[in-house]
DNA sequence: TATCGGGCCTGTAGGC
DNA sequence: TGCCTACAGGCCCGAT
């Protein structure tokens, strides 16, 4: 599943292998991938072909190309990619065989790597579940004032392992929450780019409980909890993203390998390894939360006296 | 205004 | 074998 790290893996492949090239061709094979482009498939086309991607931009889960037209000194529109829980972003040449779900491809202008080696003609948008989708979108100033944003992700926080990401504005709009800690790490616009799984690994290195109130968390806490989040994340990165099945992949179709690390998330009824570790007898449990599944130890993530499911 | 829950989607697994 | 149901989950929008 798509997060953060694995936006990342794909954000670097983007960089490394479109960025600088020339939008030739768009070819859309399933309109639904741009439900969110309100202006049409046919928009979409005409404004696209014929711009140059700049370069490859990422927040929390959201990743965008500043598209250059010829004449221009700054990008004004990018290309927004949103993967969902099923997208992917892959590079391939004319003759490999359309692989099966690929919605969106983009035809790219000639290029050659470093060695001379012609690089890719093609952009892939693969989505299984049409969770994910693309649009145009204006770039617009950043809330905070840094940089540019499209307009579409300008509400999206920024994430952990930003450089300007706020711990201590963070810790205050925390408090301010009248909500559980795990719904409150789900929030975009409150900290971006964890989901289900990471919001899981992130509360069991901090030890929390995913429904604690958030009002009750102390800036000490917040600092661990923050800590979590990007030692967790980095860690997933390093590895190349999660992969449970072949729906993430990062843009040459190679799969992470952070779902052999995982020490909460899918592991129900298998022991805690940290209590494990230390001669206790925690374990594993899965619970229902907000229709899908959170997974925390029994011993070391006790459920606090006041609780917010 | 803040929070919550349902709908969007498709492939897979499991039960019958 | 084939049908049905539950489940996976990020984001958006309407309801409360």
């Amino acid at each position: 599943m798509p997060e953060l790290p694995e936006v990342e893996v794909v954000r670097r492949g983007v960089e490394r292998w479109v960025v600088g090239r020339m939008v030739e061709s768009v070819q859309v094979f399933d309109a639904r991938s741009l439900r969110r482009h309100t202006a049409g498939v046919l928009d979409f086309q005409e404004r696209l072909a014929g711009l140059t991607v700049d370069s490859a931009q990422r927040r929390g889960k959201f990743l965008w190309l500043p598209l250059r037209d010829g004449a221009e000194a700054e990008p004004a529109r990018s290309l927004l990619v949103h993967l969902g829980m099923s997208g992917q972003l892959l590079v391939a040449s004319e003759d490999q065989p359309a692989p099966r779900h690929e919605r969106i491809r983009l035809g790219l202008s000639p290029s050659a790597s470093e060695t001379g080696e012609p690089l890719p003609e093609q952009a892939r948008f693969v989505d299984q579940r049409i969770f994910g989708g693309m649009l145009l979108d204006p770039l617009v100033p950043s809330t905070d004032g840094h940089g540019l944003v499209p307009e579409h992700a300008a509400h999206i926080a920024r994430d952990p392992l930003d450089p300007l990401f706020d711990v201590a504005a963070f810790h205050a709009a925390l408090r301010r929450r009248r909500t559980g800690l795990k719904r409150a790490l789900l929030d975009q616009g409150l900290i971006s780019g964890i989901g289900n799984i990471y919001a899981d690994e992130a509360l069991w290195a901090a030890r929390l409980h995913w429904a604690a109130p958030t009002e009750t968390m102390t800036a000490p806490r917040t600092r661990e909890l923050v800590a979590a989040c990007q030692e967790v994340m980095r860690r997933a990165l390093d590895a190349g993203g999660t992969s449970f099945d072949s729906l993430y992949v990062n843009v040459n179709g190679e799969s992470g390998y952070f779902a052999r690390s995982l020490n909460a998330y899918g592991r129900e009824g298998l022991p805690c390894p940290r209590c494990e570790a230390a001669g206790e007898d925690g374990v594993i449990v899965r619970e229902k939360f907000a229709n899908r599944s959170s997974y925390r130890c029994s011993r070391c993530q006790k459920r606090p006296r006041r609780f917010r499911p």
